[in-house]
DNA sequence: CTGTTAGCGCTTTCAT
DNA sequence: ATGAAAGCGCTAACAG
């Protein structure tokens, strides 16, 4: 059976297909009686306008477009769950799509979204200079960052204030006591450079630190515990740990478990990000909290707003990063 | 700028656009020096067709929906990445849209993709025989139900076999000393009450049997532990909980703590989906596993199959769910 | 092998 | 207030 269409209507209500046009999207425009007329063919059929047609004619979609680096990832599924939440609400559709870490794969979803016309963008970039954030600025549809700042005046962003929470780590490391301080870095994300620049900065020459670069995953995290034990005598020195992120952080916790480290008496562990599992699971960590669903709330709010009125300027919002304190890290 | 079209194209490279069309489609069609000719403006321009022309004159938009009950939710997260791996993997975008469990939301939900024209669509039903499916097997467009069966031998489905999984926790139960058994129901899902029954029949008489009902969050469960140390003394007899899901389970795990209930020694707990935290929590969780992730690829992949071949019969996949004992429960 | 033409289903001037 | 007609950008018969 053949989709019934707005001629169908129009040839049914004994009107022209404009006129049914007009009584499903400016119906003030047409006579009180018509207007009932064609409604009743339209409930009839419960026939319901065909979104392509409207949109490839210059209607919005209704759609916003998401792009994260990886989706099943505790950060990016807070981000997105705060996101949904205003998307729809506002009674907007999310489209999402992961990048996987991969720049030609950000590309491609970014120009899929552009021709799918969506009504805006939401993306989490790999790097703010990527070539995705040029396409998307050229493309003219509204569009906000996540997770980055830029140095381009004209955009409009929402990202943590990831160098004053390096300081904040810094700041209560010095609060404990250790031999050394070690941080695992876990990924060439600015944001993660930024922690780390903050963290050095106001940790200052307090205590000696070592680095340990690459660390993406969960089982590398596990892996290197071994290995610190073996370089760095964690196992004898009183040290804290500095990861990078939560989830890698998580991945250390089972190595220190399994090399039967006490922590926080021989070990402090300290994350970022305040994922949900960070205090649910067998060692609650101490950590930064960021409030990703936030984060992504308001960008959410942001994009809706430019939707809305696109020639308003752009906005920017730092999240203020707060330090959690949990049972990983002991005072003393 | 105006967008560059196929008529552009054409008009550059001295041919028609239905040339050019083809060159994109069905290079085969057209000659090699032409191919070639019209190749090169394209790149010069980088032009990309519009998606939305395209689907509108009746190509496939390579994007299938994704429908599932609450985006937010561990169970689904684990579904939706075992879907969005394959979905990606065949170079197909995923479309996601949550219910939030409401009836409404979910039909809105279906509609708004037959429109935009997905090639499939995967759904987590609310209920079997819910509104959506009707309209989605008159559709047309193929699909596939994740997590429900069905009674409709057209109908392609995956789903874990939650009979069977109630059997299994019976069973262990039966291995564990304990002076009573309580059930904490979680919600009216078919697969949940399928679980209560397996369970039930089971155990039989074993044990003192006692059911709580209708705990949807993780704040009511953790609530419900005081209910139970007031009415059935959970705090001094041997008690067996049986949740009906992990994330719930999660809620009363907390509860426990707060009344500083031993786990295992004075309460077991057993939970179901084996949900990533189940492993990770403080009290790592006794649970059923079924799979999710693997749900959600099978399904994934007779969706594709489907779609590459809308002739096949149906496949129906039914997963064989695994108890996974862990420190939440103890033998003796 | 390539051009012409007629849609796909809707919105939107422009007349009336 | 309503109809006629011209697109939106592309694909697919149908000729040649």
């Amino acid at each position: 059976m053949k989709n019934t269409t707005i001629v169908d209507i129009a040839k049914e209500a004994g009107v022209s297909k404009a006129t049914v046009s007009r009584v499903i999207s400016k119906p003030y425009l047409v006579n009180e009686k018509t207007r009932s007329k064609v409604r009743a063919v339209i409930e009839k059929y419960s026939f319901v306008p065909n979104a392509l047609a409207q949109s490839l004619a210059g209607m919005p979609t209704k759609n916003i477009g998401v792009i994260v680096d990886e989706f099943p990832n505790d950060f990016y599924i807070d981000l997105i769950n705060g996101i949904d939440g205003v998307i729809n609400a506002k009674n907007y559709t999310t489209q999402l799509i992961s990048s996987y870490w991969d720049k030609e794969r950000e590309l491609k979803g970014i120009h899929s979204f552009l021709l799918s016309h969506v009504d805006g963008i939401l993306m989490a970039p790999f790097s703010s200079e990527s070539e995705a954030t040029k396409v998307l600025k050229e493309s003219g549809v509204p569009y906000v960052l996540v997770n980055t700042t830029s140095n381009d005046p004209s955009v409009s962003y929402v990202c943590g204030d990831s160098y004053k929470g390096g300081r904040l780590v810094a700041a209560f490391v010095k609060t404990l006591s250790q031999e050394q301080v070690i941080i695992v870095d876990v990924s060439g994300h600015s944001t993660v450079q930024e922690r780390i620049r903050g963290f050095k900065e106001e940790l200052g020459s307090y205590v000696p630190v070592v680095s340990y670069e690459g660390v993406k995953t969960m089982d590398s995290g596990k892996a290197l515990v071994r290995v610190m034990v073996e370089r760095n005598k964690i196992d004898r020195k009183k040290t804290t740990l500095f990861v990078l992120n939560d989830y890698i952080a998580l991945g250390v916790l089972a190595g220190l478990y399994e090399c039967d480290i006490d922590i926080p008496r021989q070990v402090s562990i300290i994350g970022y990000d305040d994922i949900k599992i960070a205090s649910m699971c067998r060692t609650p960590l101490t950590t930064i909290s960021q409030s990703i669903n936030h984060m992504g709330k308001i960008a959410a709010q942001s994009l809706i707003g430019l939707i809305r009125n696109p020639a308003a300027p752009p906005d920017r919002h730092i999240i203020e990063p707060v330090l959690i304190e949990r049972a990983s890290t002991a005072r003393s």
